[in-house]
DNA sequence: GATTAAATGGGAATGATTGTCAATAAGCCT
DNA sequence: AGGCTTATTGACAATCATTCCCATTTAATC
């Protein structure tokens, strides 16, 4: 297991991430972390977000685009509803898909199994604009 | 609308995309063409895969490298369960999935829901391996 | 404060994808 | 068949996110 230094470079880019309320990708993460004074390398940007993905510490998508975001989520299993226009991003459970995945791939004599899911769509605020 | 004329080049991609079982990145559908005496740019490959995903002719996914990959597919709506070691993908369909997420969608004020769902794990010939 | 390995930064390197535009050729007309 | 028009191609440049590299910095421990 890595060992985890507590630098001040780790802590402003948690702080970004803390005041976002959807996903950014690691550009704009570094973009927000660089307003507020501090001067952080994007390489560094980059390899604290991925690590904080292997820990589980942010959730990670990958865009339409190819670009991966990123966002502090709950802890657990979750997939998002999220507005293709303003980016607005809502957690989403539902055990019965839950279940219902797994047994795909069970039915299929596969092992290992899981999934990605992702809903998207115009929330209410965008739609009445 | 944009007019169709049936090159030679898109005959040859359509050829290498039939032969394949599993989807096959852009470059790689290129290594293919080119496998068969051809000799086709690779601009051209990336024109017309685009092209055939917007006419809904071939599926195409982002990787978890995010490099699009695309393969023939049976038409209409349909998700799919990959194996991620050997690359077999079996087309799965699930209506009550369908209904759920559009449903969550509405129970949340969105419209024009969408989503996307991929499930993997280890087939069972590979696991025997 | 001294020590040491983890972490940083910045600039180069990678690699997929897109853009440019002159040259080519599919489909149509005669 | 020959000619015309313009969609399409292809070689190369350009873009852009992401990864690499490595000398320098610094958090953590004693
Ligand atoms: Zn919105
Ligand atoms: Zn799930
Ligand atoms: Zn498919
Ligand atoms: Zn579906």
């Amino acid at each position: 297991m890595a060992t985890q230094r507590l630098t001040k470079q780790r802590k402003a880019i948690t702080e970004a991430l803390r005041s976002q309320e959807n996903f950014k990708s690691a550009q704009e993460i570094h973009a927000l972390v660089n307003l507020n004074g501090e001067t952080i390398g994007l390489s560094t940007v980059y390899r604290n977000l991925t690590e904080m993905f292997e820990a589980r510490d942010v959730d990670m998508i990958i865009g339409t685009d190819g670009e991966s975001q990123y966002r502090l989520c709950s802890n657990g299993h979750h997939h998002h509803l999220t507005c293709t226009n303003c980016g607005l991003a809502i957690e989403i459970t539902g055990e019965a898909l839950e279940v219902w995945a797994k047994q795909v791939g069970i039915d299929n004599g596969f092992t290992e199994i899981a999934h990605t899911l992702e809903i998207t769509g115009i929330c209410r605020a965008c739609k009445n604009t």
